[in-house]
DNA sequence: TTCAAATATTTCTATTTGGTAATATATTGC
DNA sequence: GCAATATATTACCAAATAGAAATATTTGAA
């Protein structure tokens, strides 16, 4: 149960679900989701830590970049279940269309290190 | 994204959750699921509330009695697709399987008319 | 219309949660 | 080792949420 919980309250926040539907296009680093959310750092790594418990998404470190993707949800079903289903939905939500828009633009190099 | 949102918030507690899964085995009122909770029954009608707006379930009033059941999901798919899951997820659950093993001994004409 | 029973709503409290600022950690380059 | 950068953690605040007690509403029956 508590997995399953897990799963879904990690999918319960708007945030949460923009870094879900970006990760779709692309592994990204803590500070291109900060400047594509206009979050705070430590609002990130929080969103991320919690995505992370439920299995959703992992992380390979690049340097000081830590490379966040989504989990193939091999070991959790539900995972598996919700990421597959996010793949279709809430593409033509305004609030995902417009983050997944500015994509492209947002780039480490340009951001990150000066 | 809203209905998304409010979908998977539906599903994120626990109380909830058991909610959905005995009311796959037979429609209820709120005095059967107080008792099956163990909750009080403000509490029991909230939840259900929560379950409503979400389109997760829905009511048909007998007398006093207000039955509660899952709806087919037909108006919004999130529904459809975790009620579809949710058929078969969380059977072998501890919480799950043991409160539907009480379910037959939950009736109203017990519990609720003195 | 009056009472009793089932449910809903309101009000309140304790806990959880999303957010940020400040700080700590980790990694690279010098 | 030391400085700089990216990220994580901690500490704190405000808003949301689960819970129950008190109250209001609804319905059937007398």
């Amino acid at each position: 149960m508590k997995d399953f919980l897990k799963v879904m309250k990690a999918v319960s926040d708007s945030n949460r679900v923009k870094i879900v539907k970006m990760l779709q296009h692309k592994s990204m680093c803590v500070c291109e989701l900060r400047e594509a959310l206009q979050l705070a750092q430590p609002t990130v790594s929080k969103h991320l830590k919690i995505l992370e418990d439920a299995g959703v998404v992992a992380y390979s470190k690049d340097g000081t970049w830590v490379n966040y993707f989504l989990t193939n949800g091999a070991r959790n079903p539900y995972v598996a279940s919700i990421l597959g289903n996010l793949r279709h939905w809430l593409d033509d939500e305004p609030e995902i269309s417009q983050i997944v828009k500015k994509l492209p633009f947002i780039r480490r190099e340009d951001i990150c290190a000066k």
